[in-house]
DNA sequence: CAGTGGTCTAGACCACAGA
DNA sequence: CTGTGGTCTAGACCACTGT
């Protein structure tokens, strides 16, 4: 945690949470901040800026910085805000186990939509995955991924079964920098029905994802389905400006 | 759009849209970019850093700013990404007449949960409405609604024929700053089958949302049923640092 | 090494709210 | 008018990349 904004982010949403900044309270304006912080008004902003986006705080010029009330503020109830990717980390408080079972992995020719997605040729090679990921061994989604093995190679079963992001950060040294996400709900099928233990009345939560190394290059194109009841995203939005 | 950094940010938008930058190709320089905008750094990159959360272009340290590939770019297929609040100004694309049946209207005593949403104890009265929202005729999503009087007063049915936000914004002249958004897939009941036109197995895409005025009070409570065919919703997300 | 973005400063002036 | 946040400047130094 080097940069000296993100310790002041840190340390004011910790006096928020552990309400040293209660609730509708008012934050000391940004002068006196620069004072208790020894640094300038700028990095004072940008700080403050971090909490904004994610809903803690809000700013009214002519009047100040105040804390957002509670609701707001709440996050990771069951799964998730912005977490980038993965299963692995966000589920990974300390005792639940996750687990994979490899349901397809093979090398298969991209389609169209593929291709497109990964910004590669038609036909070029990629990885199929089809994945269900168990949480404290309850099914919990299925995965179908498709990655590209010129940026991903040396893929395993064996990886398949735990966490693939671990491989290709630590493995691969590769930079997960960002990913598009796209949301819906679904009915679902005779497939999800089966392995996710569904009524056929149950729907599924589909997230389409692309996931981009920090060197803007898509590196994977999936689609998943969760159990509906295990899985909810949340989001805060705020008007710039 | 006063402003200077939203000035620069809208330009440079604007050429990556209209391929002046193509995907994958590198922006000029910051420092450059301070020659052709006549402004500071500091300036430029707050230009910058709206194009990033946007998922526009990214950055390399010791290397440059690039534009972001074409499908992280791509917004608003069906609908909104980060709109705050709103189906009329969200679908008003033009032509495409938005109707609203209302179907419940009336004041009731908040429950634990309500008043928990909308900081107001429990019992306090509010404004419960329920409304079938039409897009060029066709049912689109039903909206429970619970209000805070006391913020929004003078609500009647005929301003829920048209658009309740607007009357905030421009009768009561209330900001609405902020909103956070609980995104679920969920089984549709008999009263969305009848009035989404749905089958049994057909299921709908829950929206919980509060929604807040610019001085932090939480003025509105709700969920949202939508036809799950005819909704999506995207969101970009990055690693910070 | 040169070129890039990341952080940070110490000010300045403006816009807005409330007394 | 005072106090607040919003914007902006003209630098500085650091960290990282590729040559």
């Amino acid at each position: 945690m080097n940069p000296k904004y993100l310790h002041i982010y840190q340390d004011i949403r910790d006096k928020i949470l552990h309400n040293t900044y209660p609730t509708n309270s008012q934050l000391p304006d940004e002068i006196t901040l620069t004072k208790i912080y020894d640094c300038s008004r700028m990095t004072i902003k940008k700080a403050l800026d971090l909490l904004v986006n994610e809903g803690m705080i809000y700013r009214k010029r002519g009047q100040g910085t105040f804390v957002m009330t509670q609701m707001a503020q709440k996050r990771k109830l069951i799964v998730s805000e912005r977490e980038l990717i993965g299963l692995t980390k966000t589920a990974l408080r300390a005792d639940v186990p996750v687990g994979s079972e490899v349901l397809q992995f093979h090398l298969e020719f991209a389609s169209e939509t593929v291709a497109d997605f990964l910004q590669i040729p038609v036909s070029s090679p990629v990885y199929y995955i089809e994945r269900l990921r168990l949480i404290d061994h309850q099914p919990y989604v299925i995965e179908h991924t498709y990655m590209n093995p010129t940026l991903t190679p040396g893929i395993t079963e064996d990886i398949l079964h735990q966490s693939v992001y671990a491989y290709l950060e630590q493995e691969l040294q590769l930079k997960i920098a960002s990913s598009k996400k796209i949301l819906r709900a679904a009915p679902s099928n005779d497939e999800e029905q089966q392995y996710l233990n569904l009524k056929p009345t149950e729907p599924v939560f589909e997230v389409e994802q692309i996931g981009y190394l920090d060197n803007g290059t898509p590196f994977e194109y999936s689609i998943s389905h969760h159990r509906y009841d295990l899985f909810e995203f949340t989001s805060f939005g705020f008007s710039q400006q």
